[in-house]
DNA sequence: TTTTGAGTTGTTCGA
DNA sequence: GTCGAACAACTCAAA
């Protein structure tokens, strides 16, 4: 009788190097069944959106490809993930399922029922890290208390040991000698169909632990050298484009922790540098950790006070925004940008997430909900953070009274326009003095440049001066009531 | 326990 | 055009 294996439930985690929890599956001295569980039953904020789909399909395919190097087969399923558990345990007469554990408050609870549903078939759940660099439990403030400030966060962080180096796979571990029955990737159904608007992606995107490696390389060459600077600018490449691989887990945040630090490496004009670009590793820690402490975010604002603020939940300004129709051309670029390519630059986002907040005074979560959907990075820690932190709800948040101009933020990071003209077309013969803002543009420049506004391109939904007050007045009347 | 220094990413206004 | 102050107090974290 053939020795009955050890399953491996893949999560947020499809690599196989690096991975501790798969690292202990394969030292348990029987065979590894690795398998990948799509839950279409999870309520829709929980499932991945569009985007995100694109880039699990693709993801899936490359990790099934890593683990055939070792031998090794990918089951899929499609289905409740504690059925479709239970049945593969009772199928394979597993006593052993390991996974890395998730800290989002919904899969954190996942765990612990899966916990007990497993072991009252006398079947163990083994839950590893390898997610972060830092365990969330690992930190905490001298009082005891989690911290809720991202300087002292990090800090406390850097005090702690070094993240170990990173681990290689497994070495050559046993495949089970039979596979009990498995979906195939295109089972899944995750790529969009009528219409495919994600057929350009395969160009600008490469998931999968290759992808990853190829993407830190390529920063570490071409512009961790001026990243504190360059990050800045929309229409530079010089961010690293490793958040979808680090969200899918197919690199580890310390296998880019020690590809940096090792690169740095006696180069001290780099270590300023290399700081910064690890303290936005610490951003996604910090997000995570968040979430661990205070799992209530997710739904509701960190600070209460939040939950009187007179949001205006306006749809028409919100499809507006949606689709890059706002009269501002930084905010417009950057939302076309996501829905072109699944990704929007970091300082963008702060933009457009300022703009629907503030100047349109639209919930946070109408904007994170839209994110979720397009962004190939979407992650639950580091959206609902982000979104309250710009919101000024958030934990160490933006004070109130910073709201972006858009006009200036475009002048000061895109200053010859090259990020609007890319994304905005209709604007691309403005001359650089008026393409941030051609509703102050003359009749004859906008004419010579062929914009008719309000017909080739929208005049600004909100005049800014009083968006801006506005927006002074709601964030003023929750504090006097408060 | 009390005190003290500090806190990602900005804008506007007036000198 | 440039520069510094004001914006509004507050909470957090550590000494």
């Amino acid at each position: 009788m053939a020795e009955t294996p050890v399953i491996y439930w893949y999560r947020q985690d499809l690599r196989v190097d690096d991975l501790p929890g798969l690292a202990a599956a394969a030292s348990a001295g029987r065979p590894v069944l690795p398998c990948f569980i799509l839950d279409d039953t999870l309520p829709e904020r929980e499932r991945p959106g569009g985007a995100s789909r694109w880039w699990l399909h693709h993801s899936l395919a490359a990790l099934a490809q890593d683990l055939g190097k070792l031998g090794l087969p990918l089951l899929l399923r499609r289905g409740a993930h504690a059925d479709e558990l239970a049945q593969l345990v009772a199928q394979t007469g597993a006593q052993t399922v390991y996974c890395s554990r998730r800290v989002e408050p919904a899969e954190a609870a996942r765990e612990r029922t899966l916990h007990e549903a497993l072991a009252a078939d006398g079947v163990t759940l083994k839950r590893y890290p390898g997610s972060l660099l830092f365990e969330p439990e690992a930190i905490r403030t001298q009082a005891d208390a989690a911290y809720k400030v991202f300087t002292p966060f990090w800090k406390a962080c850097l005090r702690e040991p070094a993240p170990a180096a990173p681990a290689a796979a497994p070495d050559k571990p046993a495949a089970p000698a039979t596979l009990p029955g498995s979906l195939s990737l295109d089972d899944l159904a995750l790529l969009p169909r009528d219409p495919d608007w994600a057929g350009h992606w395969p160009r600008l995107w490469q998931p999968g632990t290759a992808g990853a490696r190829a993407a830190l390389q390529r920063f570490l060459e071409n512009a961790i050298g001026d990243y504190d600077e360059g990050r800045n600018h929309p229409q530079r490449e010089a961010t690293s484009r490793l958040s979808p691989h680090l969200h899918f887990g197919e690199i580890s945040p310390r296998a880019v922790w020690h590809a940096v630090t090792a690169h740095c490496q006696g180069q001290p004009d780099l270590e300023a540098q290399r700081h910064k670009f690890l303290s936005e590793l610490g951003w996604r820690e910090f997000s995570h950790y968040l979430l661990h402490h205070f799992p209530h975010i997710v739904e509701k604002p960190f600070k209460e006070e939040f939950s009187k603020f007179p949001w205006l939940g306006n749809e028409q300004l919100l499809r507006a925004w949606q689709r890059g129709m706002t009269g501002y051309p930084l905010v417009d670029a950057g939302m076309r940008e996501l829905w072109r390519t699944g990704y929007m630059h970091n300082r963008v986002r702060m933009i457009v997430a300022s703009f629907l907040t503030k100047h349109l005074l639209v919930h946070w979560r109408s904007g994170e909900r839209w994110f979720h959907d397009t962004l190939v990075d979407a992650d639950l820690a580091n959206n609902t953070c982000g979104w309250q932190w710009v919101a000024g709800s958030g934990a160490d948040a933006a004070p109130f009274f910073r709201i972006f101009n858009p006009t200036l933020q475009g002048k000061r990071f895109d200053a010859q326009g090259e990020y609007v003209r890319r994304w905005v077309p209709e604007l691309a013969q403005l001359p650089d003095k008026h393409i941030h803002e051609p509703a102050r543009a003359p009749q004859q420049v906008l004419a010579a440049a062929g914009v008719v506004l309000g017909e080739t391109y929208p005049e600004p939904i909100v005049d800014h001066g009083q968006a801006r007050e506005a927006a002074l007045a709601a964030y003023g009347s929750i504090r006097s009531e408060a």
